[in-house]
Parts: C-alpha cells; structure tokens; sequence
DNA sequence: GTTTGTGAAGTATTTCACAGCC
DNA sequence: GGCTGTGAAATACTTCACAAAC
C-alpha cells in the first residue's frame, strides 16, 4: 500500500503543530485537538497517521513528544540538508537571508548566479559562485535540494541544469511551472497564484457580469 | 453542480501559462499542448474548463487570447484588488517590494504594525499605520484582501482582528496554522512546509533506519 | 484528420462507525 | 468514559473513450 501524497503533504502540519504544543507545555494531544487546530476532521489525522504505524494510546491520546519525533523520522527531519540557492537578486537574498530554514535543518550551502556582477561577492557568509560551478560543487557537498529564485524566463533552463547535477527536490519561486523528469519533484512558491485562487470566491460574493454568469454556468445542475 | 475547490487552484496555473503563451505569440492551443506544459492530462484540463463553460473550437482548440479572457472574467481578476499587509519587518519589507503583485491587479494599499518605530514611516509609499486604525482604513479602502507577515506567535490575533474588520481572504506567510471561521478563507505560503513534504522522498533513497522503517510499514500488505 | 466536451468508468481520498483498549 | 485504529461506505476527483464539430 502506497502512502498518497496527499498525506505526505500534511505530515509537515502535523509537525509544525505539534512543535507548537510541545513549546506550550502539552505532554498528550488527541486526534481531536489536533483536528481543530488545524481545521480538519479528526478521522483524518488518524487515517493518516495510520499509514506509518500506531503512535497513540486509546482513551488518552498521542504523546506529543513521541509523534513529534516519529513524524520527523518519518519525513528525513532527523538530519541536516544542505541546499543550493540559484539566483542571488532581491528575492535570492530575502531567502538567504530568512531565519526559518536553519532551525529546521536546511542549510543553504552555496548560492549561484550568472550576472558577473554577483559572482564573488560575499553575502550570509558564501561566496557567490557562477553557474559554470554547479556541477562541481553540487556534486562535491552531496547537495540534493535546491531553490531556485531567477526570473521566469530564467528558470526552466536552471532547473535543467540542477537537474542534470542530481538535483532530485526544487523549490521555485519563479513564477512559471516548470517541467522535470519522473522522479525530480518541484514544488512552487507563488504568492500571486494564491491570491488568484481566492478571488474566485470574493468575485462571487461582488459579482461583475461575467463572473455571476461563470458561476452560474458552474452551478448548473 | 459545485466547482471542485481543486479545480479553482489550478485555473490560475491556466492564466499563467496562456499569457506565456500569448507573450510567445501563439495563438490557438490544445488541451494536449497545455496538458505537456503544466504536467497534466488533457482530459482533466478539458473537464476543469466545461465546469465554466464551452471555450474550445473542435479540430483546433482553444483560442489563447479568448481563453485568457473568460478566466480571468471567471477568478475576477478583470479588476483591480486592494490589499492590506500586515507586518513591516523583514518579510513584509520584501513582500511590499515584490514586483510581481501590481501587474496582477494587486495593490497593496495599506500597511500596518504595531510595533511603535514602524509606525510612521514611509516605505513604498505608504505611511506604516497602527492597529488601531485598521478597522477604519479597511472599510474606507474597502479592502477585501490582507497578507499576514508577522511572527507566528501574533498571527492568529492579527487574523482575528482582519476578520473582524471584515476581511474575506487572508495570504499568511507566518509559520503557524490560523483558524478562522467558515467564509473566510486562508492560503498560507511556507517554504519549510514544502521543503518538509519533498524530503519525505529523499529520505526514502537515502534512508536512516528510523525512515525505512517507517517507508516500509507505509508500504506494508 | 484533429480536437473538444462529456457521460460513464475507474481511482483516490475522506468520512463513518464501531470494536478494542486504556 | 474517552480515544485510537481501521475496514467499509460514501464522496470526490481523474481518466477513458467516443460522438459531435470543425
């Protein structure tokens, strides 16, 4: 039985929560309160937790300490990452410079550019390497994350050459989707697309003609 | 019939891909061509778009100028939207900097903080706001959006003050969960979430005995 | 010949509901 | 009494496959 990734993806919730309430003191957490912390159905933490084995007790609970650690286990949270940064302009150096990756064990590690005028320069303790580097120090630091913060146009052809280094996990933020090889995964970062997914329903609720008319349409028997 | 939240989530990839295209130059596009550039099958980004309506022409496909046209009619993005951030520290700094929300037809037109030296200040042509006046620029502004960048641990109070000023969609880049009540809708950016889900399948090649062992219970029957 | 739009079929995911345990 | 773990039931989502349109 195949773990959906669906599930995979809410495992690093189920995390953040718990490390919350490990902060705040509590020692148990039920399905039900995890539930509503996180907006969703108890049943549902349960059947996923389900998948990786058994971590609660009945008629106490889970042990916040234990499935905080299992679930780390689990997602490969028990060690370090050391991540490569490609693209070193403002949005390049706002991740460089974002405290919330050390304490959860990702390092970037090297950071690249291909404008000359970056290269050399020394920014959060790393020399700006040019891309004709990649390979090298890609493959010298066993690095197996990268994020990748160039222009759109940019980044379709950065993530093929990451990939071509044994990349297997990138992040993007550039705002176009970009194509990889079975087995490389991207996930994308894009503010804007969450914003166009919300309007949807505030659109609904104002209406402009052609918007109550989509929507109907979609609401057609 | 309603229109499958998921199916919303992806028709801003649509848009983002049919401007590229248009940009390009291209003209028609088939269900198959954009199937390849986002990933997917033609047959489920047919079935997305009949939620809406009938946008293609048999034997030719879809007209991308026309196209583009009715989604962003249907996401209601044929306007301009006022946005409230909230939170001028680092991130909100960056966010407010961020080139690529105007274009989109996303203005952020208020900023505020509540930490004392902001306040005041002039970044990105706003002046930084308290608060306290949040209630009453929001309804003068008649805004309808907030970005969250505050630390975690002030989040779900700010959320629950934007919410009460009436708020319908929040963007939250805080590393926390928030709860809010039904029609008010949340999408959280967090790199480390998304970072957290790839390394689930790293950690599956790699493997620490903890992990495999957990893959394989995931794996069992 | 090509490609859409769509019911029907097939999967996947969520929720139910309850036996079993604390 | 409270809560987990889980098959079974219910829902949701995706893919198939083909008639209709160009």
């Amino acid at each position: 039985m195949e773990v959906p990734e669906v599930v995979v993806g809410r495992l690093p919730q189920y995390v953040r929560v718990l490390r919350d309430l490990q902060k705040k003191g509590d020692r148990l957490v039920s399905s039900k309160e995890l539930g509503d912390l996180l907006q969703m159905t108890p049943a549902q933490i349960r059947k996923d937790l389900s998948y990786f084995g058994r971590f609660g007790k009945q008629g106490r609970g889970y042990s916040v300490a234990s499935l905080l650690d299992q679930l780390k286990g689990i997602l490969a949270l028990d060690r370090e990452w050391r991540i490569a940064l490609v693209g070193v302009g403002r949005l390049g150096r706002a991740i460089l410079g974002y405290p919330g990756f050390a304490p959860e064990g990702f390092q970037i590690v090297a950071a690249f550019d291909d404008d000359q005028r970056q290269v050399g320069q020394a920014l959060a303790g790393l020399i700006v390497q040019p891309m004709s580097e990649m390979p090298r120090i890609v493959t010298e630091k066993d690095i197996r994350i990268a994020i990748v913060a160039v222009p759109a146009a940019q980044a379709q052809n950065v993530v093929n050459q990451l990939v071509s280094c044994g990349v297997k996990s990138v992040l993007n933020y550039a705002p176009v989707s970009v194509q990889t090889p079975e087995g490389v995964r991207v996930r994308g970062i894009d503010p804007v697309l969450s914003l166009q997914s919300m309007t949807y329903y505030l659109g609904a609720e104002l209406g402009s003609a052609q918007q109550k008319r989509a929507h109907r349409i979609g609401a057609r028997a």
